[in-house]
DNA sequence: CTATAATTGATAGTATTGCTATTATATTTG
DNA sequence: CAAATATAATAGCAATACTATCAATTATAG
């Protein structure tokens, strides 16, 4: 299961793209190398002029592939839902137990990138860090109606929904499923980001990964009592 | 305890602006307008130049003010969170049990603005929309750290702290008390935004504010489960 | 192998943004 | 009323986010 980004084609909403990157060279060369310039730079200061001068192509190029940088991040952000969807699928289904099956859950979508080794990869790593520190930025805008209209949520809601199912099979009567779990994926990103800048908001701890402990203990303990 | 914003003088962080905008009429026309537009705009489409021309002045004359939008954003924020720093230290000031001060301060930092009777004013109303929409963005960027050390975050932590120490009062072995906090916080103003342009990520019910509800069971059960 | 279509590159241009600089005019204050 | 200070008016600049045009290249189909 290595180098999935090159293996496994995963298909993303063409409303996102004007021409399917994964068509052509130039369309890969935009997505590997944006991925890197996005991750280092952050949405803000990245541009398409920076990405045609370090591809040696020209931001008109680019402009055929997408419509805006904007459509472009959600493009990346839609393969990288599209593709933990599939592990989710993947990695639950011989588990019989929904308590091990969330707790599998749980680790996919709170861990980091770097603590996954399937996911050492010049762009998979990269890109959960992508959607760790910048795709809020582009979901909390006035946009986001349209967007949504667009089908751009439709992965991210899809997981949700899968998820809350296993919840509700661990405890059918919990109130909030959709929210526990979304909450635990904007909410495990937003606390590594806290983690690495602003610790005085966590429980950072030398070793350990407490950011994942913290979403295990709670997910569970609201599950599993009264 | 009305009309808060004009009568309580709040103090800001001076690294957050260049000249008091409390000081002068200008000043005070920038803060007022500057959230009326950022609520109604979003950050991004928010420029120094709309505001000028609103209030009939100049772009110089606002950057006498405010070294930048995102500054200027964060003093709006700050204010706004040494404003709920008074009011949890206020409003659990006589409530002696823990517990019932924990309630009250879930109650203050996951509400929504329009059910705040005592925020019903034409200014602290767009002021919590603006942090609960907006205030993730210019947080999460690769300036953080450099305006982490300007002591932008100072009132946020304080706060975090401070109920991090009423956790710890309901539950003295709890380990991730700030988390928990931050989580809150941060969550339910995602939450909000979820319930009004993403439901399907959510449990939206057309009465009671689930949100909230969601929290408070969280929190509650979190913290008194084994 | 050539005609045709599709793709990319080169270049230019536009409106807006974020910000600085300069000078003139008000306005406050001592 | 003079001096200091604050504000307005104007200009300008580099960067951003796009759009448009046309030429050169490459792929593809007959």
């Amino acid at each position: 299961m290595k180098a999935i980004f090159s293996q496994i084609k995963i298909q993303v909403n063409p409303t996102l793209y004007l021409k399917d990157p994964q068509s052509s060279e130039l369309g890969k060369k935009i997505i590997y190398t944006s991925i890197k310039r996005i991750d280092e730079l952050g949405f803000e200061h990245f541009t398409f002029k920076k990405l045609a001068r370090e591809i040696n192509s020209t931001e008109a190029s680019i402009y055929r592939y997408f419509e805006s940088k904007h459509k472009l991040m959600f493009y990346l952000i839609n393969w990288y839902w599209s593709f933990i969807e599939y592990r989710l699928v993947f990695e639950i289904a011989n588990i019989k137990n929904p308590k091990e099956q969330l707790s599998k859950v749980i680790y996919i979508l709170t861990s980091l990138p770097y603590l996954e080794s399937e996911l050492i990869d010049l762009v998979e790593a990269p890109l959960k860090k992508i959607v760790m520190n910048e795709s809020v930025k582009v979901m909390m805008t006035k946009e986001v109606d349209a967007e949504n209209k667009e089908g751009v949520f439709t992965v991210y809601k899809s997981i949700v929904k899968r998820v809350a199912a296993i919840i509700l099979e661990v405890n059918p009567t919990y109130k909030y499923p959709n929210m526990l779990v979304s909450n635990m994926i904007e909410g495990s990103n937003q606390q590594r980001f806290f983690e690495a800048h602003l610790p005085g908001l966590t429980n950072k701890t030398p070793e350990s990964d407490s950011v994942g402990k913290f979403y295990r203990d709670l997910v569970f303990k609201v599950l599993l009592n009264e």
